[in-house]
DNA sequence: AAACAAGCCAACCGCATGTTC
DNA sequence: AGAACATGCGGTTGGCTTGTT
């Protein structure tokens, strides 16, 4: 069954989105909200290809998505996560709830693997462990891919099914979202990692994610006016974007006349924002949100990271977890401690 | 200061899977 | 049932940045 690439279109713009684009992606999200990335391109104008736009707005520009580095804690359970299910980079992102899955994917290949492999080549001698692309979990055999992901969804759904059966709900402190720790609740055990990826869209994602999108365009815009001043002047051939022209500097009270972008929230929950700093990132939160309408909130809820808060329980952790984890515990508190505890709760269960 | 190398990361590509008709 | 379409995922690439010679 021939499929047609869906970028083979002439005319079908490649490379690094602009800031123009952004904006009107975003704007565009903000009314219709993410999904039907079909559409996208022609209702926007945008000459990029559906896929295009999903990626962009799924790695860059969703909400709650944080950037830079990465947190020593993040590191280990990325390490970790990768020992324990492979290189499914979506899953892993899964317990990550501010990463995505290209960042960790690439934090791995540029940071992390080479790190261990220099650890393993330290220590080299005392093992015979198989590589696994980077190889860091001692008791990897060669095994089929299916053959991995199976044993390694097995496993992880016992674990859930114990936790399920061994704990009753045992109510759970747990870290704001901002926090870099969340951990995986067993909603998401169960969910993850097939299923995981539909389920996103059906968990409801914290309020304060807004936030972070709105830290997002900032960032871009102030990009946008350090790299190009005279960008204000750049339009895009077939669509140009009431905020385009004005973004940055007053685009906080400017609402032009809308082409294809009749309603303006956008320009109040964005803009509105980032009137008077850059650092919209601390200005705004739950409190911001809270005023949106219904259909915005719900908008930035829903092609999110699953809730990894939902639930009240987590799940049990394994003596490589517990060792992973445990210099974090030091650092991060009560939070791992929680893990811990589960673990010693169902150790020697399977 | 220029040339080159290495690192990094955003974006692309192709395949797999799910959904709709 | 199966073709077409939509979306998700992981591997890879290209170009920009930074470091080194």
């Amino acid at each position: 069954m021939g499929r047609h690439p869906c970028c083979d279109k002439i005319g079908i713009k490649k490379g690094p989105w602009t800031p123009e684009e952004d904006i009107i992606l975003v704007s565009y999200i903000q009314q219709h909200g993410p999904g039907n990335w079909r559409s996208v391109p022609t209702n926007t104008g945008l000459l990029r290809c559906s896929k295009s736009c999903r990626l962009r707005w799924t790695n860059y520009l969703r909400p709650g998505i944080k950037r830079g580095n990465f947190s020593d804690h993040e590191e280990k359970m990325i390490i970790h996560l990768q020992a324990l299910l492979g290189n499914r980079w979506a899953a892993i992102a899964s317990y990550l709830p501010q990463r995505t899955d290209n960042d960790i994917k690439n934090y791995w290949n540029t940071h992390l693997k080479k790190r261990l492999k220099k650890l393993q080549t330290g220590i080299e001698g005392n093992s015979g462990h198989d590589d696994q692309d980077g190889g860091s979990f001692p008791s990897s055999q060669p095994k089929g891919q299916w053959e991995r992901r199976l044993q390694t969804d097995i496993h992880m759904a016992k674990q859930a099914l114990c936790e399920a059966l061994s704990l009753d709900n045992k109510p759970t402190q747990f870290p704001s979202l901002h926090a870099d720790h969340s951990k995986p609740s067993i909603n998401s055990f169960i969910n993850n990692p097939y299923t995981m990826a539909k389920t996103r869209s059906l968990a409801p994602y914290q309020s304060s994610s807004y936030a972070s999108s709105a830290d997002n365009i900032a960032r871009l815009l102030e990009n946008w006016k350090k790299k190009s001043p005279n960008s204000s002047a750049q339009t895009n051939s077939d669509f140009v974007h009431p905020t385009t022209t004005t973004a940055g500097s007053s685009s906080s009270t400017d609402q032009g006349p809308a082409s294809t972008t009749p309603d303006h929230a956008f320009d109040h929950s964005f803009f509105s924002l980032n009137s008077s700093n850059s650092d919209v990132s601390q200005s705004v939160s739950v409190d911001e949100t809270a005023n949106l309408t219904p259909d915005q909130t719900s908008l930035f809820q829903d092609e999110t990271k699953p809730n990894l808060m939902e639930g009240s329980k987590v799940v049990p952790l394994t003596l490589l977890e517990k060792w992973l984890f445990e210099d974090a515990a030091a650092t991060h508190g009560h939070e791992d401690l929680i893990n811990l505890s589960l673990e010693e709760s169902t150790a020697g269960l399977f």
